[in-house]
DNA sequence: CGGCCCTAATTT
DNA sequence: AAATTAGGGCCG
């Protein structure tokens, strides 16, 4: 099962979603972007690249409950955060975030990566990284994460897309390249259960942020009107202008 | 407590 | 640029 869902991914980055005579959900979380962008397909995350910004627009991915399963592969306990090869510059390094004050913190999480060797190398690309506060991440955002998590283990497959939100620019940049400092991030969540879709958004300030996620819910459709982008083209709208508390909670 | 999110200093 | 070593906060 897993390695078959290892297959499917890796056919995905090597032919390019767009092309392939798939099943709408094949390509689900992959959100609207235009012809401008710097698109990076990575075997378990697909991001675009903003080189004005330093971060990523936006990174999409996938959870299943077979790779949550799965044996974690071996990183050998340490953390080795890398510029991606596969984007061109300028783009963001280690310097730039060391002793800045702001974590590197994963848009899909390394927790969400461990299935697989090169996925969990690859979320530690600076194009998976943005600067984040550091008790946001590790408990507000943190707790996000783990709802996902949750939610794929109980409906085997969650799509996911997240990213930061820039509105005035409040932080500043950090490093000799100037990384952006986002205002604050977005996560929109989708699942299908019975047939049906449901989704969930959040918007959580890059400030320490420690509340639960149901206080930093909204629908996936106000995410889109803040960010300025469609997240799930494939999803009716009525699925993105509701939230059911009865799947999220 | 373990799992998750990390940091910094030092060495290669 | 990357690996090694040592360490901390949050949460269920």
């Amino acid at each position: 099962m897993v390695f078959v869902a290892i297959l499917a991914v890796g056919f995905l980055v090597t032919k390019g979603p767009q092309d392939l005579p798939l099943p709408q959900h094949e390509q689900f979380e992959i959100p609207e972007y235009g012809e401008d962008e710097d698109i990076v397909r990575h075997l378990a995350y697909t991001a675009s690249y903003n080189h004005g910004t330093l971060v990523p627009d936006w990174v999409a991915w996938r959870l299943t409950k077979a790779w949550m399963c799965a044996e974690e592969v071996q990183n050998n306990g340490h953390f080795s955060f890398r510029r991606d090869p596969d984007v061109r510059d300028p783009k963001a390094s280690r310097e730039d975030y060391s002793r800045s004050g702001w974590d590197k913190g994963h848009m899909a999480p390394r927790a969400d990566m461990k299935w697989n060797l090169k996925a969990l190398e690859e979320s530690y690309y600076f194009t998976n990284i943005c600067p984040q506060d550091h008790k946001m991440n590790s408990s507000a955002w943190r707790k996000i994460e783990d709802l996902c998590r949750q939610m794929a283990y109980r409906y085997d497959l969650v799509y996911i897309v997240c990213g930061p939100i820039f509105t005035d620019h409040r932080h500043g940049t950090i490093g000799e390249a100037c990384v952006q400092v986002p205002d604050a991030f977005f996560k929109a969540v989708a699942v299908e259960i019975d047939g049906a879709l449901h989704t969930v958004g959040f918007i959580v300030d890059n400030s320490p942020q420690t509340y639960s996620p149901r206080h930093y819910a909204v629908t996936v459709d106000s995410v889109e009107r803040v960010i300025g982008r469609n997240l799930f083209p494939r999803a009716d709208e009525a699925a993105e202008a509701t939230i059911d508390w009865k799947i999220w909670k």
